[in-house]
DNA sequence: TTGAAAGCGCTAACAG
DNA sequence: CTGTTAGCGCTTTCAA
């Protein structure tokens, strides 16, 4: 037998009998509207009921339950945001942005994973639409034609962020991967490099990005001439790691490939490249140029500096929290489809 | 006027008049509760009749409305997170395994940002219990007194993670801060390590972690004797970043502090000291010794390899899935403080 | 195997 | 200023 001045177990599960607005009425002896309008409308009851109930409220920790209210009156203040997974996404700077937002507006938030290959999407979207949610995010796109229809059936206001198309099923804010690829060919071509490795993600955005890469290059070999310029394809994980990206540079140095830049998937992918680079003594930029993608908070901080793409994350996170609130507040959306660009940061790296 | 084949307006918010059991009931000639019966216990319902209601159920795009159905049961199957913030966050690793187990189970979970210094978590709270969640995550500790017996009230099932203490409000699942901070310093002092620069996080368990650090310092300094050892405090903030990793190894230098290691609130922040230590071509390990915090997917791939403390974070989002969910069917919790433990992890930089 | 009735906790609409 | 009534969409209970 042992002593314990601690609990060894815990309250298991809702034991606490929910206390409702009938309970606050009768310990108050008012009406139950009576309470529900000191609560929502206090200006519509006498001070000395107002009183009297809000003593009461605090005396019982009495806390209003939503799901009722919600029930009643189609609005949950809920808003739901797919993602392909959570950890080591690139999408949490947009995610963070977007959770303040709608947060400060009064809605709460709940968290769905995909998958990166979308595999769980279909499967979340019935119990996700059967909380009635006000909004729904979605990063990347609504793949299944059934998915399209349910959401669209039940009239949830949704927008998909991080790509930009010409079909929506409602709203879209992001940006062509396909441009990113050839700005990004076109910055290397003027540095006058030619032989490039692609360090490509397992996901459609990436290979989005590494097929406008390749036309790009194609198309201005085709008009410069010169030497055919080499194109090596790798693929890394999504979500991607360093170490990825130390792998990658490692193979292309043991396959002995003739690279002058490495073009990655992500930062981080950037950033094992240059390790791995400093490990073997490469020079970067002058034996090696590496790209980067994302301008994580890190592309600055390297050694030496990371170039990349900088994409603005936090306008499609606001963007996106600003339609659906709109949305929910029932204003129409004038611009369903809005593209946020985004930039080449040049630093040391290329 | 401008000539336009794709939509310029969104559809704006609920439209679709939403579908019930009723009128599934209706077009498919049976009551009500054999709709749901078909939908719920197929096995109570009569194969032809349920063949005829899914029909309907599909061609309706009938999805169930389960506020209704929660507010009726009294089980929401909704678990709430509660987390300083996304971005940046140490504790993602958890969060991941932890959703992908509830979702498993059938539960949607959604996710509250309390700020690193708790400010929101209060007003969090009754929004919160206000959707009866089955059960709720807390990183950290419950601060307020206030916080504590509303959670008790609501006799939802709490667990608070990533620290340990002997009061939980209810469960809790992490590890001793403070140890980590005495067996780092242990780890040092034995690699003959006696000036160090403590790079300190703003929070709370950073705060935990410094003075365990310096607490075990001291008592070895006494045992052993030996020159004073110096122990000086940098601020960084929270959540972390490679930058202010930089920025600390230049603020000492500029300082032109003696010190031989560097102990740091986070991994990010050893990689930008050990940038800022290869930019300054300072030798690492042999000159500095730099330790991180946390073993992140990249540490073992910096440049050198990074020595650090080994958290087992997938172990913390597990437990703490696995005891909510249990709660939630019912089951009683025999130990509701469970220790996970970490290790220090030698690689390079020490 | 199917159905009718009651009610979960709340609020809107209409009285008093 | 306060109360009564009805009903949100579903499930539980009891009955056929």
């Amino acid at each position: 037998m042992t002593t314990q001045s601690r609990p060894t177990q815990s309250r298991s599960g809702p034991s606490a009998q929910n206390i409702t607005l009938n309970d606050v009425a009768k310990e108050a002896g008012v009406s139950i509207i009576t309470v529900s309008r000191a609560l929502n409308k206090p200006e519509l009851v006498s001070k000395k009921t107002l009183a009297r109930v809000k003593a009461v409220v605090d005396e019982l920790g009495y806390v209003p339950n939503l799901l009722a209210g919600n029930l009643k009156s189609n609005r949950s203040r809920l808003i739901v945001m797919l993602l392909p997974t959570i950890l080591g996404s690139p999408f949490l700077r947009s995610v963070q942005v977007f959770m303040d937002y709608v947060t400060d507006a009064g809605y709460q938030v709940m968290l769905g994973q995909t998958g990166y290959d979308n595999s769980h999407q279909e499967s979340l979207l019935d119990v996700i639409i059967g909380r009635r949610p006000d909004g729904v995010v979605i990063t990347g796109r609504v793949t299944s034609e059934a998915a399209r229809r349910k959401l669209q059936v039940a009239g949830i206001p949704v927008v998909e962020v991080w790509e930009i198309g010409d079909d929506p099923v409602d709203m879209m804010v992001g940006f062509s991967h396909y441009a990113v690829g050839k700005a990004v060919a076109d910055y290397l071509w003027a540095k006058d490099k030619r032989n490039f490795a692609l360090a490509v993600g397992h996901d459609v955005r990436g290979r989005q990005r590494a097929a406008g890469f390749k036309q790009r290059v194609e198309e201005l070999h085709r008009e410069f001439g010169g030497p055919t310029p080499n194109l090596y394809r790798y693929s890394v994980q999504v979500p991607s790691t360093v170490g990825s990206g130390r792998d990658t540079l490692a193979q292309i140095v043991r396959e002995q490939k003739e690279v002058d830049a490495v073009v990655c998937s992500s930062d981080q992918v950037a950033a094992g490249v240059l390790y791995e680079a400093q490990a073997r003594q490469i020079d970067v930029p002058n034996q090696l140029a590496v790209m980067g993608y994302g301008d994580m908070d890190f592309a600055s901080s390297t050694v030496p500096a990371l170039s990349t793409v900088k994409i603005n994350d936090e306008e499609i996170g606001l963007n996106a929290a600003k339609m659906l609130i709109a949305c929910a507040q029932g204003e129409k959306i004038t611009q369903p489809i809005v593209d946020i660009g985004f930039s080449i940061v040049a630093r040391e790296t290329v």
